[in-house]
RNA sequence: GCCACCGUAGCUCAAUCGGCAGAGCAAUCGCUUCGUAAGCGAUAGGUUAUGGGUUCGAUUCCCAUCGGUGGCUCCA
């Protein structure tokens, strides 16, 4: 899906590269192809009313409204009927028309007399967002199918290149979006230049595939979801826990320089808390229904802030004491349709490396230009060096506070940005109800964003609270608060992690650093010395001593990802030696224990 | 939540038109003791997601519920 993007402040305009890409020869053939298939729609259901169909990141698209669902087959002989098409060299004819000839035009097509509704009132565009100028209206014919379009398309159909063409999936997708108006049967396609860009992409998918977290999670035994436990809530095996220990701990001890303070907090919180919050008003279809505790309602908590808050609150704070930063992983729990639940990328109950940052308001821009380096530091170590970042502002819709009081502190993320000079977009009233916020997305190996940290400003709660510090003058005055999570949630960055690395965890991280292999029986004495002075050395290590060959256990342990293979036999067992296998196939040969040992710390040391 | 598809042994998948539910891997028990990606044999494993219906007969057809997959909307 295309993002809307809005010019950023510094230096490069995006719209123009929106306009760059507009005429870029993919996306023609894209756009081009999207018509081509609504023709070969039109053609199996003459009576289809189609929607739009823009071309997408890696493909395209068109929504119809049809009969009945379409079939695999349906796809099969759609895409059969594309290729030929293709092969007649149709040209495409650009004609700009009246609104009222193309009300006539397009008399028997509701969703397009919508279109050019919006079109002739200016200010819509197709996918119903605004604009500014009033566009004029045009449509592209070729062959014998027309369709409202501003373009721009290739020159004739034979320009596409009918190997390099094929239709993907089909599903659901609302008219312009919106839930409340009708369903609609969408087909995905995906276009490129040369049938080798196609198989290039279609191997890009098997890989995805292939690293799917949620296949790799069973594969590797790190976690489950259990129907009778429910949906969305995610159960850590030993070899996940360890991972995701190992991922906590280390962040604990940077947070701990980084001058956080821990704290902890319960998983429930009375009604009127939530009230002073805000978030019964403004996030409440987030939330479970509220327990009955001796007539009190309480609510399971969705965000750890009003705890925090009420930490703050403990006793009387002095200029002296601030910036506090408030540290926890807090594991909330939100309400999430069911149909948006996936693997551990979308959960019920998750657990946030969250934290809370009070600071007199003369610290803030420095507070925010140490969390953001803070936050990139972090992601670094876990083998993230690609980032984005996207500056949400303020809802009107869904907003508490006045506009100019959001001015500020937008002001200062964006000038923290800036600082920091990571590339960014601002996302116009993306922003949370409390505040705006600096969302970070990473680029994993495969080059696709997901999204982790999140700085979130909040002045809502601070005056909710009546939180104060008592400043040099001696009177109360009111601190500014951050909210922020770096990893985002350790079930969403697990997730991530796991395809970022396809399950192969850098040494410091993986469960099981080394398997020692036994090559018979009569070695396994000495592989249990190995395994002693290892794990003395503080290595998580395992001996394989079932009754299996050799090269059994190095197949189970080379599909386990383990990161060294130690084999051991009469050479070894003599000369007080390991046979080093990497899980890269790579053979180091044997070495003594100590060789081995230091090689291993200084691949935990650097995170190779 | 919505649209489409799906749910058979721990995992991956078979089972013709509605006619006795099967294989590989994993597990267990033996045998085997092996030098860089699967040694051999035997055993066990199922209310075909759950509940209801149609039928002489349902894994197969219908309905509901639960769960999953791909999208839409929403989002850490």
């Amino acid at each position: 899906m295309l993002r809307r993007i809005s010019p950023t402040a510094g230096g490069v305009r995006m719209a123009e590269q929106e306009k760059k890409h507009e005429q870029s020869e993919l996306y023609r053939i894209r756009h081009s192809a999207a018509h081509i298939m609504a023709q070969a729609v039109l053609e199996m259901f003459p009576e289809a009313k189609i929607a739009i169909g823009p071309p997408i990141e890696d493909g395209f698209y068109y929504d119809f409204d049809l009969p009945r669902p379409l079939t695999p087959e349906d796809l099969e002989q759609l895409e059969r009927r594309m290729r030929e098409i293709i092969k007649g060299k149709h040209p495409f004819v650009r004609r700009v028309i009246s609104a009222e000839e193309a009300r006539r035009l397009f008399a028997d097509q509701p969703y397009k007399l919508e279109l050019i509704e919006g079109l002739e009132q200016g200010g819509i565009d197709e996918h119903g967002e605004p604009v500014d100028e009033k566009p004029e209206i045009s449509v592209y014919e070729h062959a014998d199918f027309v369709d409202l379009c501003r373009g721009p398309h290739v020159e004739d159909t034979g320009q596409i290149n009918p190997d390099a063409v094929k239709l993907m999936n089909v599903a659901g997708a609302y008219w312009r979006g919106d839930e409340k108006r009708p369903m609609l049967q969408r087909i995905y396609g995906t276009a490129w230049r040369t049938a080798d860009e196609l198989e290039q992409y279609l191997w890009k998918l098997e890989e995805a595939r292939r690293r799917d977290h949620r296949r790799l999670g069973r594969e590797l035994d790190l976690f489950s979801v259990s129907e009778e436990v429910g949906a969305g809530l995610i159960l850590w095996h030993p070899k996940g826990s360890m991972v995701r220990k190992i991922a906590e701990d280390f962040c604990r001890a940077e947070h701990e320089k980084g001058g956080y303070e821990f704290v902890y907090t319960p998983h429930i919180g009375k009604a009127t808390l939530w009230e002073t919050s805000g978030h019964l008003d403004w996030y409440q279809e987030n939330m479970y229904a509220p327990l009955d505790i001796e007539g009190q309602q309480y609510y399971l908590k969705p965000m750890n802030c009003p705890f925090h808050v009420q930490i703050y609150k403990s006793q009387k704070r002095s200029y002296r004491d601030l910036p506090l930063r408030f540290a926890e992983w807090g594991t909330v729990y939100r309400y999430e349709r069911s149909g948006v639940l996936h693997g551990l990328l979308r959960v019920r109950g998750f657990t946030q490396d969250d934290a809370h940052l009070f600071c007199r308001p003369d610290q803030m821009p420095q507070e925010i230009d140490r969390v953001l380096q803070f936050s990139l530091h972090i992601l670094r170590a876990f083998g993230f060096e690609d980032f984005q970042a996207y500056l949400a502002t303020r809802n009107p819709e869904k907003a508490a506070g006045s506009p100019e009081q959001w001015e500020p502190p937008t002001e200062a993320l964006r000038q923290a940005l800036e600082r920091a000079g990571i590339p960014y977009q601002v996302d116009e009233g993306e922003a949370t109800f409390y505040g705006p916020k600096i969302d970070i997305k990473v680029k994993d190996s495969l080059g696709r964003e997901w999204q982790l940290s999140t700085i979130q400003f909040d002045f809502t709660l601070p005056e909710r609270f009546d939180l104060s510090y008592v400043g040099e003058d001696g009177k109360d005055h009111r601190p500014y608060m951050i909210h922020r999570a770096l990893l985002g949630s350790m079930e969403r960055f697990m997730g991530v992690l796991i395809e970022h690395f396809a399950g192969a965890f850098p040494v410091w991280l993986a469960p099981v650093q080394a398997v020692i292999i036994p090559i018979a029986d009569r070695h396994v004495a000495y592989a249990r010395q190995v395994e002693a002075s290892l794990k003395q050395a503080g290595l998580r290590v395992r001996v394989d001593d079932r009754s299996e060959r050799m090269n059994a256990k190095i197949r189970d342990a080379q599909l386990q990802k383990v990161p060294y293979m130690l084999i051991v036999g009469n050479r070894e067992a003599e000369a007080g030696a390991v046979a080093v296998r990497l899980r890269s196939g790579e053979d180091l040969g044997a070495l003594s224990l100590e060789a081995f040992l230091a090689r291993a710390k200084d691949d935990i040391a650097s995170h190779a």
